[in-house]
DNA sequence: AATCTCACG
DNA sequence: ACGTACGTGAGATTA
């Protein structure tokens, strides 16, 4: 007999089930809708005795979170704030079971459902959906068949092809027809307007197809035949919007989701009080495990007095608690070579007093001369630091590793590649290394991200000086400023104790109570944001001061409050890079960000003044002049474009000059502003309605400045459809160096959806390219200070910038290594431009 | 936990 | 037909 897999519409099936039964109340906890989807679940495992559940969920590109994304969900159907979070509790309990939770960025949980009945039908599997949504219907035959559910939880209907005939008038493959005529409310599918669920079956009784419909819509009479004329391409348009497309790039072994280990979900329900359902999975002879026998665990601990013959290890830092904090602290390091495992534990005051016992340390010592492969490199530097032991050199790190082949990860935790302990990271980075040797990422690896780790590592210990002093005076003035703005702003409204902070209450007031006129939404009512305020500034004369106070309280509460807090002993901070947390090779600074510290207003760039270097120490600040631009020029080898960089010239006024099609030295300052957001534009991936939402014109103005620029630029304009065909192509971008990133977006059937990969096909090979170039220079420059044993160090990287503290003695030669390494890293068409700038304050290096 | 706003390149 | 610039991190409010 073949065996099953119950494939399950994660979302569909929660917000039946939300919506079938009164809310339930856990601990204060809505747990309705879980305890819902649970019991239809057990209910279809009883009828189908699945081997295997998988569970899918939407998940849609993260960046139209803020923008496009709520507007399309609330077209559809807004998620109610009692169910939201029931999403979370749902794949918490399902991972528990080992039932598969799947959702891939840009695919909604149908398209995820159509490429596992795929995956079934080439595994000689049978497939059921388990569903309320119609469009699965569509997926029916070979060997796919659809459990949907009914009204309520508890009926439910197994449909095969003739089933569908029978019941709904329309086979499978007649689905996206009949939708692309009769449309879905709830899908927000348009389709013809007038034509209904009748109409549209009689349609496809006689045509068979919706092409077919149209094909003979001139011999369809009266207001019917004239409408669908009408709307022949909004049923297109439809139509394939309701097509599943069984394409998402899910990647994953079925025996990983056998029904098998679902007794280990028992905790978590009974966590979430769903004794209910607990019982019920006992009736059906689940039964909870006593948790492994550590005495069962076979490894061989040794002592660190054996020496051992092979010539690599890998080097891991573990804990043996459940992290529950934020900062886990490791209980013991492991080092493993082929065959054996060896360990050290590490007592809680080692770490508190920074020493580890000498002999312990001396039977580490000759192992640590092996070449390490570790996971998360930099942390373990860290902790070794803290134990005060010398700093190993790692041969593979296999977070990196992970980065670079998807840099799009949730996670790059270690159990998310590999069995969680030392011998897992060798086989993990065995597998590694084959990846990207064929993925031509092996020198990206092996000659850029390794060795920067150590250039991180060194610039997180280092800090950067902080003047506690001009913080808090600073602090102080911003303090009374807001005071006063936001006194000023009650007296001018007329309104007064309302909490300016507040966008909903500064909305109300200003919408309704003064009644000035709104510009954008938000889910949650008036857009109150800075380019919406500014456009009411000379409408009313609170809006100015409420501008400001935003501005002045910003200041306050992220960057004075925040640095003095995390000021060392010493006055210095220390940031966090993360090398594996951008999509495009970038790396990011947190807990502080020193990567967003104000500079374009001349209040927020006094905080700079405070940013400092120790005494007898000066700071030597680099920046590269437009190197996204002149990646641009490189990769497009633009006439124009490269001839002006070739020149020297000021590229945004060569671009306003020739779109405007006047000699440069007649570029007005505005033309050159307008030119400059154009450049800006076309690194993002342009579009007109971004270009005039920009710069304040209209789009029909801004559509016809790109096509100037586009006329003018022909080179340009052939790389940023080449990005984007090869992005359709290869279904990744890549840089210069080899890094890629995948471009899932490019597969959805949602066209918002695509339009964003496409702009992201355009703008990854720049911003990422720009990101190997920057990473590279840092190799060399930390090299460069080591080999010629200077006391100056790396402190800072801000994306096309890199900041040094140097001795005073040092300066001269520091900023020549500096414009040397950075100029010269990589060879373009064009030149790579390093401005550097010496001072005592980051503010006077600007 | 999600949303809004805003700081940077 | 559709809505938008690309990439980040963080604080305050709201729910």
């Amino acid at each position: 007999m073949r065996e099953t897999l119950l494939a399950v519409d994660g979302n569909s099936l929660m917000h039946r089930a939300f919506h079938a039964l009164p809310l339930m109340d856990s601990n204060g906890i809505y747990t309705n809708a879980v305890h819902g989807f649970l019991s239809m679940l057990l209910k279809a495992m009883q009828d189908l005795s699945p081997r295997y559940i998988a569970v899918a969920f939407d998940e849609h590109a993260p960046t139209f979170r803020h923008t496009a994304y709520a507007d399309y969900k609330a077209g559809r159907r807004a998620t109610p704030e009692e169910l939201r979070p029931q999403f979370v509790i749902i794949k918490e309990i399902l991972s528990a079971m080992h039932l598969g939770v799947l959702s891939v960025t840009g695919y909604e949980a149908d398209d995820i459902l159509g490429t596992l009945s795929v995956h079934c039908q080439q595994q000689n599997l049978d497939c059921v959906l388990l569903t309320g949504d119609r469009d699965a219907l569509q997926l029916i035959g070979n060997g796919t068949k659809v459990l949907f559910t009914r009204k309520g939880i508890t009926e439910s209907t197994l449909f095969d092809s003739a089933g569908v005939k029978e019941y709904f008038g329309v086979t499978p493959e007649q689905v996206t027809d009949w939708k692309g005529l009769m449309g879905d409310a709830s899908d927000n599918i348009p389709g013809i307007p007038g034509v209904g669920e009748k109409t549209a079956l009689k349609l496809l009784n006689e045509y068979h197809t919706l092409e077919n419909v149209l094909a003979h819509a001139a011999e369809i009479k009266g207001k019917l035949g004239e409408k669908i004329r009408d709307h022949a391409e909004l049923a297109i348009f439809s139509k394939d919007l309701a097509t599943i497309r069984p394409t998402a790039p899910i990647d994953f072994n079925l025996t990983a989701f056998d029904v098998s280990g679902m007794a280990q979900g028992m905790p978590v329900l009974k966590k979430y009080q769903l004794n209910g359902i607990a019982s019920r999975m006992e009736k059906l002879g689940m039964e909870a495990e006593s948790p492994l026998d550590e005495d069962n665990i076979q490894e061989e601990i040794l002592t660190f007095s054996l020496s051992c013959q092979e010539e690599i290890a890998s080097f891991l830092a573990e804990t043996d608690t459940l992290p529950t904090a934020i900062h886990v602290t490791p209980t013991h390091l492991t080092l493993a070579v082929p065959g054996k495992l060896y360990e050290v534990i590490l007592q809680q005051d080692m770490l508190s007093t920074g020493l580890m016992p000498e002999e312990a340390w001396e039977a580490l010592r000759p192992l640590l001369s092996r070449k390490l492969y570790v996971h998360d490199g930099k942390s373990l530097l860290h902790l070794l630091s803290n134990l005060s032991l010398p700093m190993p050199e790692f041969a593979w790190d296999t977070m990196l590793g992970a980065y670079l082949h998807n840099p799009q990860e949730k996670s790059y935790a270690l159990n998310h590649f590999a069995q969680e302990d030392a011998m897992g990271v060798l086989n993990l980075a065995k597998k590694q290394e084959k990846m990207l040797r064929e993925e031509g990422m092996l020198s990206l690896m092996l000659d850029v991200e390794m060795p920067l780790l150590y250039a991180l590592f060194d610039m997180e210990q280092a800090g950067f000086q902080v003047d506690g002093q001009v913080l808090s005076t600073l602090g102080a003035q911003f303090t009374k400023n807001a005071e006063e703005l936001k006194e000023q702003v009650y007296a001018l409204s007329g309104v007064r104790g309302f909490n300016l902070n507040s966008p909903q209450q500064l909305g109300k007031v200003l919408f309704e109570t003064l009644g000035l006129p709104a510009g954008k939404k938000t889910t949650r009512g008036y857009s109150t944001d800075a380019d919406t305020l500014e456009k009411l500034v000379d409408l009313h004369p609170c809006i100015a001061p409420i501008l400001q106070y935003r501005q002045v309280v910003k200041l306050n509460s992220t960057y004075i409050d925040a640095l003095l807090r995390k000021m060392d002993a010493t006055g210095r901070v220390h940031t966090t890079f993360d090398q594996t947390g951008t999509a495009t090779g970038r790396i990011s600074s947190s807990e502080p960000n020193l990567q967003n510290i104000p500079v374009r207003t001349e209040m927020g760039r006094e905080i700079r003044k405070a940013f400092i270097s120790r005494p007898g120490y000066i700071l030597a600040d680099a920046d590269y002049s437009q190197i996204e631009l002149r990646v641009l020029a490189h990769f497009s080898g633009d006439a124009a474009m490269v001839d002006a960089f070739q020149k020297g010239q000021d590229i945004h006024t060569r671009t306003a000059a020739e779109v405007d099609g006047i000699p440069m030295e007649e570029v007005t300052p505005a033309m050159r502003s307008s030119a400059k957001a154009v450049n800006f534009g076309l690194v993002y991936g342009i579009s007109d309605f971004g270009l005039a939402r920009n710069i304040g014109i209209s789009r029909k103005a801004a559509a016809d400045f790109i096509a100037r620029y586009f006329a003018r630029y022909p080179g340009v304009k052939k790389f940023m459809d080449d990005a984007v065909k090869k992005g359709y192509e290869d279904g990744y971008a890549s840089t210069l160096m080899g890094r890629r990133r995948q471009l899932p977006e490019l597969k959805a059937s949602n066209a918002n959806t695509r339009n964003f990969g496409e702009r992201a096909a355009m703008n990854t090979p720049v911003q990422g390219t720009a990101a190997d170039i920057i990473k590279l220079a840092m190799v060399r420059v930390h090299q460069a200070l080591k080999n010629e044993n200077l006391k100056a160090k790396l402190i800072l990287q801000v994306h096309d910038e890199l900041m040094i503290e140097a001795p005073k003695e040092e300066e001269e030669r520091v900023i020549e290594i500096l414009r040397q390494c950075m100029e010269s890293v990589i060879e373009l068409v064009v030149p790579l431009v390093a401005e550097v700038k010496s001072g005592e304050s980051w503010y006077e290096t600007k």
